[in-house]
DNA sequence: GCCCTACTGTACATATATGAATGACCGCCC
DNA sequence: GGGCGGTCATTCATATATGTACAGTAGGGC
């Protein structure tokens, strides 16, 4: 599960902008919710999840440092979820003989098998969600979103 | 700083629905980063944030447990909570004589102008925000959200 | 060839969340 | 009035994040 705090959620600030912002703030923490719960069906958190869809998705075994990259955290944070990975026995670290600074991530047999899953119940909450999300437009939300980066 | 975790926000499953939820999720990590650095002017994080405006909202000490409540959260991440603010001296425990099991949260002086330093702070992101999201259709993600829960 | 800088992963401290187990206490029912 | 079930806060184990400090390695400039 991923935080609640709520911020922006009360009524001491009604002004409009401050109830998108809390409306916002809790679609995510609901969207989240939906997430982890259809991942949790196959014995995956969010985290877990993006992890071995990283390496899914680039087809080779990637550096911890390319890892935490892709996924926006830092790099000790990975150190921890590859430990967490590994007694999973969804990934393995392997070395890299060209630069002997470099840990790389491997999916296993049953890390591909376990992202597959994943990547069934995630499609899953996505097409329980598609009715809730299309009054949304997308293309406002992008320019929000480019517009907060 | 709130998790990132993007399980959606990549491009395996490039259907509407799947950006749109990807997109939420961005913009909702993009605002907590947002309240997360103008807090921490003032020596706040968001959960410190949240717990003393709850208590200043409700004008009296109130149990841990209804502190949960309102939070929306575990009455153990509340007593963790508990202990951080009580040594920045935001907050002290008080024993409610009525029912010994319960302990109520005070805000001390301290506590009181913390608040109001966050407020103002609050909303100063809230002003900046206004911009980027009055594009966005306040009833139509209130009802996104509604379905949602 | 050697040194300095930059990068790698890890260890450690900390903040924030959850859930399970525990012990103290309340209130009610008989 | 005594027991019993429910509520209270805390403790513990764990997952997830951050940032700092560190040791090992790479690689470029001299």
């Amino acid at each position: 599960m991923t935080p609640p705090m709520d911020a922006m959620q009360a009524t001491l600030y009604p002004s409009e902008t401050s109830r998108v912002m809390a409306v916002l703030l809790q679609i995510a923490r609901a969207l989240e919710k939906r997430l982890e719960e259809g991942l949790e069906m196959v014995d995956l958190s969010v985290a877990k999840y993006s992890a071995i869809k990283h390496l899914a998705l680039a087809g080779e075994p990637l550096a911890l440092s390319e890892l935490a990259s892709r996924m926006v955290c830092v790099r000790s944070n990975i150190t921890q979820l590859m430990g967490r990975l590994e007694t999973d026995g969804l990934v393995q670290r392997v070395e890299d003989p060209r630069d002997r600074r470099c840990v790389r991530a491997e999916l296993t047999p049953l890390g591909r098998e376990r992202h597959a899953a994943g990547a069934k119940r995630v499609r899953q909450v996505q097409d329980e969600m598609a009715e809730t999300l299309c009054g949304l437009d997308c293309a406002v939300l992008e320019r929000a979103l480019a517009a907060l980066k």
